[in-house]
This record gives C-alpha cells, structure tokens and sequence, in this order.
DNA sequence: TTTGTATGCATGTACGTGCAAGTTTTGCGC
DNA sequence: GCGCAAAACTTGCACGTACATGCATACAAA
C-alpha cells in the first residue's frame, strides 16, 4: 500500500454567491478607490467629508443632527464627531447647540462648504459614472445589474 | 423690492448613479458588518483573515506570493505583510521563501488554517447568503441585480 | 565585473474608524 | 419632586489600512 499523507482538512468548495460578493467588494473598492483619489488631488477633501456635506448642503435646513448623519454615511456616532470636527476645521462646517434638546448637536453646512460641495460634485458624478461604465464594459452581467439599480443608464 | 438674502451657492442636484451607488454601499457596508461580526463571534477571525485563509487554501500548492494575496484581497502589499504576520502569529500560516527567487516570500497555510476555514466558512456562507435574501426581500430592484450577477439564486 | 534600474517585501508613521466608557440631558414611573 | 433608565454626544484607546521609505535581490547593459 501507499503512504497515505496526514490527510489535511478537506475544504469546502466556495459558493457562487460568495464568489459574486467578492467581485462586487472588488469592484467597490476600486470605484471608491478612484473616487477617493480624484477628491482629493483635486478638491483636497476626502469621500465621507464629500458625502457628508452632500447631505448637509441637500438637507432642507442645511443642518443635520449628529446621529442622523452617522444614519446616512454609515457610520457610527463617534466617526462622526470627529468628521464633523474635520469639516469645522477646514471651516466647511460648524457645531451648533439644539435649543430644544441640550443633548442634541446639529452639524451646519458653512457656505465655504457648500461652495466646496458644488465644485467637487462635477468632480464626482463624472469620476463616478466613469468608473461605473468602465466597469460595466469589462462585466456586461455587472453592466445589466447596475441598469437595473439605476446606477448606469 | 425684498431683500435678498447673500445667496450661497447652488447646488447641483445628485445624480440617480450617485444615489444608487449610496445605496450599494450602504448595502455592503451591513453585509459586511454583519459577516465581519458573526465571523469574530463564532470563530475568531476577521474577515481579511477569513478570506486570506479561503485564498490560500484553494489554491493548489497551498501557498501564494504575498503580492498575489494583496491583488486577490483587493488590499496593498504592506497591509498583506501584517495581515499574514497575523496569521503566523495564530498559526493559521507561515512564512516560506523561495527558492529560486530570493525576493519572493510564500504565504503557506497550516493545517490548522486549513481547519479553521473549512469550520468558519460554513458560518460564512450561511451568514452571507442569508443576508443577501434580506436585502432582496426589502428591495425588489436589488434582488433582481443580485440574482443577474449571480448572488442570488 | 560593474553600474543602473526594477521588483518584492518590511517598517515607520499617520489616519480613519469602531468599541467601550463617561458626561450631560431627557423623560418616565412613582 | 425624586430616582433612574435611556438618549445624544464626546473621549480614550486599539486596530486595520495606506503611503512613503528603505533594503535586499534580480536583471540588463556596458
């Protein structure tokens, strides 16, 4: 008989879904990557600064509480103090107390912010769209799936 | 005439690839929240570490160039040195250096790895795929997208 | 061989983020 | 009114990652 090797364990085979998910964590990574770079050579801010006075200067008061912005990055309460600290000192945004509830802490969006938002927002769509059909041309099942969503035309 | 106020500036409306994309991040960023959490809970490993582990053990000498992990992990090559330095330090991998060029490092997993991933990834299938039909189930356009990529069955 | 350049990693450092703990305020039950 | 849990933030700390730099090796040209 043959000499068996100490048999490692056998390893399950990797399911289509988790095969697709890791093509889609790629492609976000690149598409991220791109806008991240382009944001900040560019306009020097960096893509949850951008994001975050995307929402400030779309909001209707031009202010969000800080726990509805961490809703809308993603993030959670204390990446935001600080983020909102960042844009306070790139004068883009400032702190403001909330009258009614004295717990609650509004973050406003300054008008050097929401000059800074609009420049770099050409920036983005384009960068974005971009990436979006670069990467829709080298997938087409990754280009219908985006139609789909709505994220390609 | 009415006083106007100094008006700030305009800004553009955000585009519907613009908005999609949000939402695709939002949709990664609980996925992977809630693998990255399951994961550490029920096996102690973390996500890169998961998928280091998946990489090297499918592949057919076990092992992989340092460089060849970072591409296949979408990270850079000073994150891949201490993510397998991690490894190492679990035991999950060592370190082994070609021969032929003397540059080069291997990634080799243990069979210790190889037993963990064969465990951990019967969680991160399961975690995975059900996590995919829940953000199908709260929105039909994604469930659609997903199941065109494949994700979904 | 020697020189110059490229490649493959490792290390120092800085940054953004999450988690846990702490503070202040609010609201509720009593 | 009083106590007390919950809510809204902030801060200390640790972790993972990226960027820049340095070092050793490889390769090509002279």
């Amino acid at each position: 008989m043959t000499h068996t090797a100490p048999t490692p364990t056998r390893v399950p085979p990797v399911s289509d879904a988790a095969t697709t998910w890791q093509r889609i964590l790629l492609l976000t990574a690149r598409v991220e990557n791109k806008l991240a770079t382009v944001l900040q050579r560019r306009h020097g801010i960096g893509l949850s600064e951008y994001r975050a006075l995307g929402h400030l200067a779309t909001s209707p008061t031009s202010e969000l509480r800080m726990q509805e912005l961490a809703d809308k990055l993603g993030l959670n309460q204390s990446s935001v103090t600080r983020l909102v600290a960042r844009l306070n000192a790139a004068d883009f945004a400032y702190r403001d107390l909330c009258a009614d509830d004295k717990r609650g802490v509004y973050a406003v969006i300054t008008d050097t912010g929401r000059a800074r938002y609009a420049e770099a927002s050409h920036t983005y769509e384009e960068t974005l769209s971009g990436a979006l059909e670069e990467e829709g041309r080298a997938d087409p099942r990754l280009a219908a799936a985006l139609t789909a969503m709505g994220a390609l035309s």
